[in-house]
DNA sequence: AAATTATATTAGCGTTAGCTAACTTTAGGA
DNA sequence: TCCTAAAGTTAGCTAACGCTAATATAATTT
């Protein structure tokens, strides 16, 4: 017996999934496009670009390689596997629908920026391509 | 000297605070809600609503008197303070406003109900009043 | 080449938010 | 009333993600 209770607190369940996701997103974005742009990335670019010290970066970065999404050895650049890769793609994608969404809709262009880096995560495939849909009007 | 990249890690601090405030928003609108609807918000509700065990509700709840959102003493129910009160009650808007912002755009609702949960707590003042705009069209 | 600076790592700590197991208190039914 | 079931609490564990201090390696400058 599946009753409404059970179906919220499922909602909830998913959220705190996504929270953990975030991290992880976060970081093959950054990555990808620290090597697009620079042609590398390395921890200390990470350190600036997240404002966290570099123990925090270095224990993320071993999160990710454990998790498959990144390569590295020790004191050299880091790397986004195959797997990083298609992450930080649908990540960097659904980065600029949300981000475009908000400005079509009115919002101003620093709010923007703040509120798609949060609320990114959070869209669903579904709502992604209303978005989507919205933003090609 | 400040720079693009220390505006954009600011971006990224702004996130994480904002996900150590979602669970003190989450049980704040869940308590109100409980206490509107059946009078009184126990442990016992918090802990299927959220799909969580007692011992997570418990230390949450003591997190939530500490920063004085919260009362409760030993056994008995949970109260609100006058702060807790005035968080549930601008959850509680904003989540309908994003709920129904979704529902305007035309996600179904459904999905609706489970992006609202995860974008409310990232959805600024100025996005909000966007959304709202939006809403009244 | 050596010294200095920049970068990366390790060790160790704190907080939040999950969990199980064990225990206490409260409330309800026999 | 008393006993049992439900609710709440405590202890102790894990994982993620912050931090500082200390150490190791790499890169640069003299």
């Amino acid at each position: 017996m599946i009753n409404e209770i059970e179906i919220n607190s499922d909602r909830f369940a998913q959220v705190r999934n996504a929270r953990n996701t975030e991290t992880a997103e976060d970081y093959t974005e950054m990555i990808a496009d620290l090597i697009r742009e620079t042609g590398e990335a390395r921890a200390v670019d990470l350190e600036k670009h997240f404002g966290v010290t570099g123990p925090t970066v270095n224990s993320i970065i071993r999160r990710l390689v454990r998790e498959g999404l990144v390569e590295s050895r020790p004191y050299r650049s880091i790397f986004l596997t195959e797997k990083g890769k298609l992450l930080a793609d649908y990540c960097k994608k659904r980065h600029e629908i949300v981000y475009n969404f908000l400005i079509k809709i009115g919002v101003n262009e620093d709010v923007a920026k703040n509120d798609a880096e949060g609320l990114e995560h959070h869209v669903s495939a579904e709502t992604l391509s209303v978005f989507e849909k919205f933003n090609k009007t």
